[in-house]
RNA sequence: GCCACCGUAGCUCAGUGGUAGAGCACACCCUUGGUAAGGGUGAGGUCGAGGGUUCAAUCCCCUUCGGUGGCUCCA
């Protein structure tokens, strides 16, 4: 006997055991050909699985109530999917042995073994796909069946299958005591997979799928276990919905900052410069500097006072700050005097050798800076400060360098050398929380004067069971504390993530999402007890003794390269006035009118405006299509009627009209003002909004 | 760093075992045009680099550099 109460709070009774499907079918037909899979007590089931107590129950179909796509129907589509595909590389590629295919938020992947030589291409995803096709339009049911752990290990034994004797046993640690199996058919005659489940009732109700792309893993993650292959691949209920995620693919390449950059020439990275080293060209470079001078009078705002430090300090700082030789794989190598080389090399010291000397400090030399905060430790200790002058915050657009695996640098969001907005606050411990609101201010000033607010926040903790961290536990705890308590703040919703601290302290980090889905950090906030004990920093307090300050790492944009590679795709390259390399282009209708356009220019760039003018030899149509795809914001178009009433004709970027006649005294007004409002006030509100013809 | 794929004109890309092509951009000429591509002519390439196979390599093989997608890493 069970009592099944359904979403819409109507119960139904059985008198003995039922199944999600006879449910579905009693409620109607409608249902039961839509289901795909059912939710008992929100635990995510196959429509078969026998219910035989009082439960809540709904009915998974491809839409949800509220018209969108089911993303319990996704997840049951995807992993079924996958073992379709399983099936047809196993069927095209013999001997492939299957690890782990799951379900992700883009589609699903499988990570397979292949005998040697003898995995798949690219070329080879027509003719899976084509055999996929063909297991979905037999649509064999799935039957999932049970085993007894020792008999289903026996089973798995005997298929020989490591990897798969391995989920099983981790399966069996975690508390199983029966596998389950999952057939595309009927067990024993077709193929078949361990899994925990669940999928669709039948092949055939994978609506529409792709193979997306190849890619390599390791197994479990570990790069020192097997290398595998991931195969990925993506499904939904229709087609024309893998045909609108397929469109939206195609429009987020097109926002691709490294796409944008290369159009509108905002940035260079130069293969005879190295790897990861940005060229900032001068379009891009107004950009950076506009992001510098508004962040700047923030700073000036909240109290900071601004400096200066080199690229470069020696080994000796960093080995002090723990920098070296602890992270020596993330830096580029140490800088060595030639005088200490040529001694070195005489005495015939080996690569070895001398990596072993540096890292002892024995020899000394120099290093790129990885971080910017020793060298503003050293500002702070280099004269006294009482506990009045505290805190004392030092800001810096300081730029680091970090040895980034090759495989891993691209475009502007992984680099090896980048600008942060750097800053560190030397504070009292009783400062520190009311320092830490402030800093998440400036974060969310610069998100909100952007239109960010599409990021999430995480709070950084220590992993206990690590030793990569320095200072003492005591410390973490308070550190960790003040973090969380200033997330919480934030009114934000924000997760903690141990493991993911900095090696001297907790943090508050920003994360934002790229066009193609992956997330990426940028401004920090950091709380760290450690540093000044590892300088002896104090200052003096009210009692006359030496106390030690606690010391803040905050970069609110991260790094300038990998904020402006965000921003880009953020505007897809529409970048507000502002911050527009080019913000207003003159457009003549002809040599009849261009005296008046330079006359029109010669104003904007009085006013400090970024303009240009296009006097060429082309049809207005085609100067105002170049233009737009500069993304320009504002062009002014003037003619002999123009001229004649000292008006312009003004055209706004995204808006595929003229918008009428401005007098060149409000234009002038009105885009300066728009420029120093950073946005808050527009040209564009200052025109009568076009009308549906314009 | 690992695996797969890619590298042809400034850009986007086609192509072939017999030393290369398009569109856009560029230059010049014609056109003086009122809101998203007017017309013509022309210039432009050691087919990423090095080595090998071959009578002959841009094409096949190896190495290397760079890019892309993942994996791993990211103080």
């Amino acid at each position: 006997m069970a009592t099944i109460t359904l979403p819409d709070g109507s119960t139904r009774a059985y008198p003995t055991t039922t199944t999600p499907q006879q449910v579905a079918s009693d409620i109607g037909p409608g249902l039961a050909k839509a289901a795909l899979g059912a939710k008992i007590d929100g635990i995510l089931c196959d429509l078969s699985t026998e219910i035989s107590r009082d439960c809540s129950l709904s009915i998974v179909t491809p839409k949800s109530r509220d018209g969108r796509v089911d993303a319990d129907a996704l997840f049951l589509i995807r992993h079924s999917c996958a073992h379709v595909m399983a099936e047809a590389i196993q069927r095209l590629h013999p001997g492939t042995m299957l690890v782990y295919g799951p379900p992700i938020d883009t589609g699903f992947y499988y990570d397979m073994a292949f005998p040697d030589g003898r995995a798949p291409s690219t070329d080879d995803f027509a003719a899976i796909e084509a055999e996929m096709a063909k297991i979905v339009a037999e649509n064999r049911p799935f039957t999932r069946y049970e085993l007894p752990a020792q008999d289903g290990m026996a089973k798995l034994q005997k298929e020989g299958s490591k990897f798969k004797i391995d989920n099983a046993q981790r399966a069996q640690e975690a508390g199983s005591s029966v596998f389950s199996f999952y057939a595309t058919g009927t067990p024993g005659a077709h193929w078949e997979d361990l899994c925990r489940g669940p999928h669709v009732p039948a092949t055939g109700r994978i609506g529409a799928f792709k193979v997306t792309s190849l890619a390599s893993s390791y197994w479990k993650g570990d790069e020192s276990l097997d290398r595998l292959t991931r195969v990925y691949g993506t499904a939904f209920a229709t087609k024309p919905e893998l045909e609108e995620y397929l469109r939206q693919i195609e429009e987020a390449k097109k926002r691709d900052h490294r796409v944008l950059g290369k159009q509108l020439r905002l940035f260079h990275i130069d293969e005879m410069v190295g790897q990861g080293l940005v060229l900032w060209t001068p379009r891009g470079s107004v950009v950076r500097q506009e992001l510098q001078s508004f962040i700047s009078e923030a700073l000036k705002e909240q109290g900071y006072q601004q400096v200066f430090t080199p690229h470069i300090g020696k080994l000796d700082l960093y080995r002090t700050s723990g920098h070296f030789p602890f992270y020596r794989e993330s830096q580029y190598p140490p800088i060595i005097e030639h005088d200490a080389l040529a001694r070195l090399a005489a005495e015939g010291c080996s690569c070895a050798d001398l990596a072993n000397r540096l890292a002892s400090g024995e020899v000394d030399g120099y290093l790129l800076k990885p971080m910017n905060c020793p060298h503003h430790i050293r500002i702070f200790d280099s004269e006294p400060h009482s506990y009045r002058d505290m805190p004392v915050r030092l800001a810096e657009f300081g730029t680091v360098y970090r040895w980034e695996q090759s495989g891993e640098i691209g475009g502007l969001t992984r680099v090896r050398g980048f600008t942060q907005d750097d800053a560190h606050l030397f504070v009292r411990e009783d400062q520190v929380a009311e320092e830490v609101l402030g800093c998440l201010a400036l974060v969310k000033l610069i998100f909100g004067t952007l239109g960010m607010n599409d990021y999430r926040v995480r709070v950084g903790l220590r992993d206990t069971t690590s030793d990569k961290y320095v200072g003492d536990s005591a410390n973490w705890d308070k550190a960790e504390e003040a973090c969380r308590a200033a997330a919480k703040s934030l009114g934000v919703p924000f997760s903690q993530e141990v493991g993911e601290a900095a090696f001297y302290g907790p943090k508050i980090d920003f994360v934002v999402r790229d066009v193609i889905g992956r997330s990426w950090q940028l401004g920090t906030v950091q709380v760290d007890y450690n540093l000044p004990v590892r300088f002896n920093l104090s200052y003096t307090g009210a009692d006359n003794k030496a106390h030690r300050p606690v010391m803040i790492h905050r970069a609110p944009f991260g790094s300038m390269e990998r904020f402006v590679g965000v921003l880009i795709e953020h505007f897809a390259g529409a970048f507000p006035l502002w911050l527009a390399p080019e913000q207003v282009r003159v457009i003549p209708i002809s040599d009849k009118s261009e005296g008046y356009a330079q006359e029109v220019l010669a104003a904007l760039k009085a006013r400090g405006i970024r303009a240009t003018i296009d006097a060429g030899n082309e049809r207005v149509q085609a100067r105002i299509r170049d233009a737009s795809e500069l993304k320009i914001p504002y062009l002014a178009i003037v003619g002999p009627r123009d001229r004649d009433a000292r008006v312009v004709s003004l055209r706004a970027f995204g808006i595929d009209a003229n918008l009428g006649e401005l007098p060149l005294d409000r234009l002038l007004d009105g885009v300066s003002d728009e420029y120093r409002s950073r946005g808050a006030r527009t040209v564009r509100a200052l025109m009568s909004p076009p009308g549906p013809r314009a």
